[in-house]
RNA sequence: GUGGGUAUAGCUCAACUCGGUUAGAGCGCUUGCCUGUGGAGCAAGAUGUUGCCGGUUCAAAUCCGGUUACCCACCCCA
């Protein structure tokens, strides 16, 4: 209860039992990634401030990015999330293979207000693909997000998809200002939470005419084959639409994926489709999001280099889990607890843990000749499934006696058909 | 960055409104019943600078100010 021990405000220490369900997670995320050829990626903590904030990414963000001078008093911060890094990378190793496909899972930092579902250092799973304009980059991404929701034991998750190069061109027809795109795309945003009428609350600040408004509202109720035939410019649409049919040639499963005309992204970088995820019943927010940014990578190196990303929040995804009580069970990787009985037979006792260890199984020694039932508690709160007693009684008799804390049963089992048991047993787990 | 709420035992909370003996409960923890066996049962025991700093008062967990952290809403986002 010392004040002066607590961490800084929006940081978490992560003990075992968080760690664990992180781990499981993250494993299951990554081995999605490299089944579709993404390989992984880290870069530093610190990066020079005018890396992070010298070519205007991220706008009023910025303000969020932690700044500081190191000893050397030059200006730095910390990783704001992996997309400036990610451009530097691809920017500073020129003979990198393209399409460069990576992930990169770390922490990342924003000076925010915490909130629920908001912290100042988080993980974020990116997944991005560099140096090609197909909009197979973006199935394969959307697939993959799927694929891991799916994977982690999500039911109900839904990825919205929409582009900006087809709410441009609505922009377009319907008389708004190229200067009041992005306000208009922020105010879009947040119908889910303020209802349409909010949104046109919200379109009176921007000075709209009537008519605009009428029209992007209208344009926005349509369904798509409406908005095709509306429209003077079809190559939103139409990347939208092959996105979907990629989606449904690669079999992904259509019910976690809507078109939403509605999504716009709060990013100022993205420039061709968007999407996001969310999981159903949740306050959350979005557990991932993303879309394709043409002209990012160009501010670094002054080379046009199309890229497509996206990022899974993995704190995001712990909490619903949390919420929705669907945290795995873990089975401990040590599978036997070798008790210390007296000073006498503790080296019989490692001389055993060792010969169980070699089977290939997790083996923990107590390391102090405490009262015996302690050592069982000890098993028992860290759900070893075998205890292992190797006292003055087995060693004289050159055997070991077995508990299966389970069932409760105990077996004496001769050294030298020790190593006949533990693989008869190691064949019934598998 | 703006506004509101909260902080009491390891955890969840009570007592605070209206200041007044020794700050309580449940769970957990320790010990014993059981000197070679965890979970169940019974019995006993220990919990604490009431977040921190200061003020008011004969007297502060309680009232006031500050501070730190957490929660909620906005902003924005994962």
């Amino acid at each position: 209860m010392n004040s002066k021990l607590q961490t800084l405000q929006g940081m978490h220490d992560r003990l075992p039992d968080n760690m664990k369900k992180r781990q499981w997670v993250i494993q299951r995320i990554t081995s999605v990634f490299e089944k579709y050829g993404f390989e992984p990626m880290e870069t530093p903590a610190i990066e020079y401030w005018e890396i992070l904030s010298g070519k205007d990414v991220y706008g009023d963000e910025e303000k969020l990015i932690y700044k500081f001078q190191d000893r050397g008093r030059r200006d730095v911060g910390m990783r704001f999330d992996f997309t400036v890094p990610l451009a530097r990378v691809v920017s500073s190793y020129p003979d990198i293979t393209m399409p460069f496909k990576r992930y990169q899972i770390q922490t990342v930092w924003r000076c925010d207000k915490p909130q629920y579902g908001r912290f100042r250092e988080f993980y974020q799973c990116d997944v991005d693909i560099v140096g090609t304009e197909s909009v197979i980059a973006e199935a394969e991404l959307i697939m993959v997000v799927s694929e891991i929701f799916e994977a982690v034991g999500f039911k109900k998750f839904m990825t919205k998809i929409n582009s900006r190069r087809l709410l441009q061109t609505i922009c377009e027809y319907s008389g708004v200002d190229k200067s009041k795109e992005f306000e208009l795309f922020r105010a879009m945003d947040k119908r889910d939470r303020i209802g349409i009428d909010g949104v046109k609350e919200n379109f009176e600040v921007l000075g709209l005419s009537k008519e605009t408004k009428e029209k992007i509202i209208s344009s926005l109720g349509q369904p798509i084959a409406q908005l095709e035939k509306l429209l003077p410019n079809k190559e939103g649409i139409a990347q939208v639409r092959t996105l979907f049919s990629h989606l449904e040639n690669l079999g992904c499963n259509m019910k976690h994926i809507m078109f939403d005309p509605w999504l716009s992204r709060g990013f100022d970088y993205y420039t061709g489709p968007i999407f996001e995820t969310i999981i159903e019943g949740t306050k959350v927010g979005s557990v991932a999001g993303g879309g394709r940014y043409d002209n990012l990578i160009g501010k670094f190196n002054d080379k046009d280099i199309p890229a497509v990303g996206i990022s899974i929040g993995l704190e995001r995804v712990l909490m619903v889990m949390d919420k929705l009580d669907m945290n795995p069970k873990f089975a401990s990787p040590v599978k036997f607890l070798v008790t210390l009985f007296d000073d006498p037979t503790t080296k019989y006792a490692l001389q055993v843990a060792k010969d169980i260890r070699n089977s290939g199984v997790g083996v923990e020694v107590y390391p102090e000749a405490i009262k015996i039932g302690k050592q069982f508690k000890y098993a028992s709160r860290k759900k070893i499934p075998f205890v292992v007693i190797t006292g003055p009684d087995e060693f004289k008799t050159h055997s070991v006696a077995i508990k299966d804390m389970k069932s409760g049963t105990q077996e004496v089992i001769k050294l030298a058909k020790l190593n006949t048991w533990l693989q008869k047993k190691l064949e019934i787990r598998k």
